[in-house]
DNA sequence: AAACGGATTGGCT
DNA sequence: GCCAATCCGTTTC
């Protein structure tokens, strides 16, 4: 990743109406995934991504226009959060993207620390240095505050948001794979909608090349 | 009303 | 490498 001088800036609705989503889980390697909680703020440089494609995708959870309670919220109008509760323990954030009807999201698997690193080493217990810290989507979520109460929020807003501190990465820097944990989205599940900041030792374990 | 199972993690073998 | 942990939305009876 190469430096910027540009001065950091946090992204607006437009970003998030974008309707191509594989291009925006791609765009948001390199961007800066801010929370603050009581205070305290913590952001990592988010460094793998997935992109669930809405009605189309059997690997979403809105496959076939499905809606449920918990759903909903993916057909809202982009820039909220959707996060929810996977395997009764961990908490996965996505960052729902394009016009309200289209239920495309981002889910964020991992991100570098960058600000606040002593508050998530004691959400984490373990050093910021550990790539367990904040390497795949529950352990990122923790590591940044991230519960349920994070659920619909504006993603504009002082609790959550995001920023571009100008880091851009070539696209022989970038690695494109099968996402994670979706056997069951049959065909889909081939899909190479999982990227990631190559060499970077925050990416998740799983199908790493 | 009851059962099912997941966009995962980390601790133990 | 294997497998338990642990909740609740969703499906099924």
């Amino acid at each position: 990743m190469k430096p910027s001088n540009k001065e950091p800036r946090k992204l607006q609705l437009s970003y998030f109406l974008n309707n191509d989503v594989i291009f925006l889980a791609k765009d948001l390697l390199g961007k800066v995934l801010f929370t603050q909680i009581d205070g305290k703020i913590t952001a990592g440089v988010i460094v793998e991504t997935e992109a669930y494609f809405g009605v189309q995708d059997k690997a979403s959870h809105a496959y076939g226009g499905r809606r449920t309670d918990r759903t909903e919220i993916l057909y809202s109008q982009g820039g909220i959060s959707y996060v929810y509760l996977c395997y009764g323990i961990h908490h996965l954030f996505n960052i729902v993207s394009s016009v309200e009807g289209e239920p495309h999201a981002v889910l964020i698997r991992a991100v570098e620390p960058l600000i606040g690193k002593n508050i998530m080493e004691l959400r984490r217990n373990m050093s910021a240095d550990k790539a367990a810290i904040s390497s795949g989507p529950g352990s990122a979520a923790k590591a940044l505050g991230i519960d349920r109460s994070f659920n619909r929020k504006d993603l504009n807003g002082d609790e959550i948001w995001v920023e571009d501190h100008g880091l851009r990465y070539a696209d022989n820097e970038i690695t494109a794979v099968p996402r994670v944990g979706v056997a069951y989205a049959q065909e889909d599940a081939l899909l190479p909608w999982r990227f990631f900041i190559k060499g970077n030792k925050y990416v998740s374990k799983p199908n790493k090349i």
